[in-house]
DNA sequence: AGTGCTTTGGTACTTTAGTATGAGTCATCT
DNA sequence: AGATGACTCATACTAAAGTACCAAAGCACT
């Protein structure tokens, strides 16, 4: 958060100086008023740019940050969270459990929770709830 | 396409105008040349902003145009395609069969023939192949 | 009119999924 | 030390999902 203060500050100093710079320039004829006004034009088209890309790219973060909170908030356990990852990846249960070195029973039994957490009455059900979520 | 290019073309030519317009407004003393450096500062911002917009939507409608010939080259039919999407909703066969008001039996006809076409072994390996392939 | 494709539906059967219940282990917190 | 919560596993069921096969209706194309 500060960081983004900083860069914001100094980004709009820069432009107030290059603004005071080019009008100077231009009444003092050092500059032909041409240029001035490329460079000024050219400057603010990247900052718009740049300020685009900044916003796009702290929605994704934002969406990336809700996941780890609803998580905890769904009272979702480290490895229910890894069974859903299995789920969602079209396994099956015994296929879950060999990746997980443990048995298909167990699985059962995280699969059944998980269901109960996400309010979901199938595992196909678990996915899109889980992808509305922004938990996987 | 054509409309793109006819936008553009509008853009440039705006651009110019209004670059030569600041330009005598500065020289003849008509305008303050902060105002004029303003202007342009601002339009070029927004210019920036909307390209950038404009680039990154391009992105996701050519993702989006690769759906229909996936989902042809798998030969999918129509009413498979729609017993998928129910699928991805986590909908169950025999809600599915309300939905599309058929029977369940019908459902899993169609729901066995997607998992052949889309080399799945079961439904929830389907959707994750369906993301994948960007036919959902 | 015949061919091919989609859609529909059914029966019978096998395989997964999911529920309910109980129970043991282990780490952590109080 | 005892409570708590997460993780593990099993048994016994019930409910879906999926497979295999067959069959018929409808439509488009030639």
């Amino acid at each position: 958060m500060k960081k983004t203060i900083l860069v914001f500050g100094l980004l709009i100093l820069g432009l107030l100086l290059l603004f005071q710079l080019s009008k100077y320039a231009i009444l003092s004829g050092d500059l032909e008023s041409e240029y001035a006004i490329a460079i000024i034009a050219v400057v603010f088209f990247f900052v718009g740019i740049y300020l685009n890309k900044k916003s796009l790219h702290k929605n994704n973060t934002d969406t990336k940050e809700v996941n780890q909170k609803r998580i905890k908030e769904l009272e979702i356990s480290e490895r229910e969270y890894e069974v859903l990852i299995g789920i969602s990846e079209g396994l099956s249960n015994k296929e879950i459990g060999e990746k997980l070195f443990i048995s298909e029973s167990t699985i059962k039994t995280h699969v059944s929770n998980l269901l109960v957490k996400l309010n979901a009455k199938r595992r196909t059900q678990a996915i899109q709830i889980a992808k509305q979520e922004h938990i996987i």
